[in-house]
DNA sequence: CTAGAATTCCATCCAAAGGTGGAGATACGA
DNA sequence: TCGTATCTCCACCTTTGGATGGAATTCTAG
């Protein structure tokens, strides 16, 4: 006898990549896609309305990210379990989304074995870091972290503004902007604001706003 | 009676929406998938062997850019046709690939029904270019190129470093530097080295080199 | 209550970046 | 051949950025 399939709720926002996801799973055994969404908002209703079993989720999602519907569904639903889906590696998001309470966390070019095997084990009530970014979480916890008034500033660097605009748009004085640049400059490892902007974005530590994507 | 099906040959890295295409043109009616590739070397291969009608192809790929598959193939088989998926738009990739003769290019958040009237489009001779796209093409083309050397700069100050090291780096003096990025800095419409960092990455003019996907 | 972190601000100094204008060399196409 | 574009370099000047060393305030965790 088999057991209850697995219910699954599959959350990604590229059309082709959740048609993939959900056809991979249909044929694997053991599984079932009880529902889909293509961004945040629409996750959380999917999630209360189904409450699967385990929530595939990617972390870059219109209108809500995938690192805040963790976050809310968690919120109210403790036992809510969920694998992170990436497209890239090294973004800081996928430390939120652990921080939030995720239980794995796989990269789309992984195969179908992997994701299976990945599911069954959380399911099963374990986390399945991968050891590559259980260390790099451990590095990152023990490297010094950007305080906010830092990140307020980095987000201005990349953005291109000067000392003085940031004073301006942050309400402090440009004295006040060069101490936090010196500081956060020391913590981020780089020598000026171009490799501040570039390893920041690099990080995952501040998003460059795309043009938005276009749906044809 | 149905003409023999448009065969198809899916050049993509990431193993889901690979096989989410896959997936999805399979049960589509009058598309065969002939062949299937994960990266830029694969892809010449399977096409020598395969001669597909249409190749939907990513863009960023191992080992060959998708770019490069177009160009390499196209050399030989003139007729070939190609087209470009991409994840994001804004990517300076995509005007490259129009150029070296792709004839659609598609988001991957598009929808099937999308994906096969392009195909059969494209089957049938058309081009299929959006009129977003179109336009900005045409934008991009009355838009001030960068030269090489400028290019070059460019690509040094996304790196970090200062106009004294890229002096050193390419062999030029501190004033050619300031001279180049002066002049890039008007073509891209920016003021500061730190916003060509930022619009370079955005534009897809640099490519920030990733820390390569890890593969479970 | 107190030590530490975070935030705010100041002055000073030097190096780096950016703006302007000019100029010689080469190369390529009309 | 004659322009146009590119690449190279120089001088001069102003503004910005980054380094250093303080210092006052607030808030919180021990």
């Amino acid at each position: 006898m088999t057991s209850s399939p697995i219910r699954i709720l599959v959350v990604e926002d590229h059309h082709v990549v959740r048609q993939g996801l959900i056809a991979l799973l249909s044929v694997a055994e053991g599984v079932e896609v009880v529902a889909e969404a293509a961004d945040g908002l629409e996750a959380m209703k999917q999630f209360e309305s189904s409450y699967p079993d385990i929530t595939l989720i990617d972390l870059r999602l219109p209108k809500m990210s995938g690192v805040e519907v963790i976050q809310r569904v968690r919120a109210n639903h403790a036992q809510a379990r969920f694998i992170v889906l990436t497209t890239y590696d090294g973004d800081e998001d996928i430390y939120r989304a652990l921080q939030a309470g995720a239980r794995a966390y796989l990269l789309k070019g992984m195969t179908v074995d992997v994701l299976l095997s990945t599911i069954r084990a959380v399911h099963a009530g374990k986390s399945c870091i991968p050891p590559v970014i259980a260390q790099r979480l451990a590095e990152r916890m023990s490297t010094e972290q950007l305080t906010q008034r830092e990140q307020d500033v980095l987000e201005q660097i990349v953005r291109g503004k000067s000392n003085k605009e940031i004073g301006t748009e942050l309400e402090i004085s440009e004295a006040t902007v060069k101490t936090h640049i010196n500081n956060l400059l020391g913590k981020l490892g780089v020598s000026d604001r171009t490799q501040a902007a570039t390893a920041a974005i690099q990080r995952g530590l501040v998003q460059l706003e795309s043009q938005g994507d276009i749906r044809l």
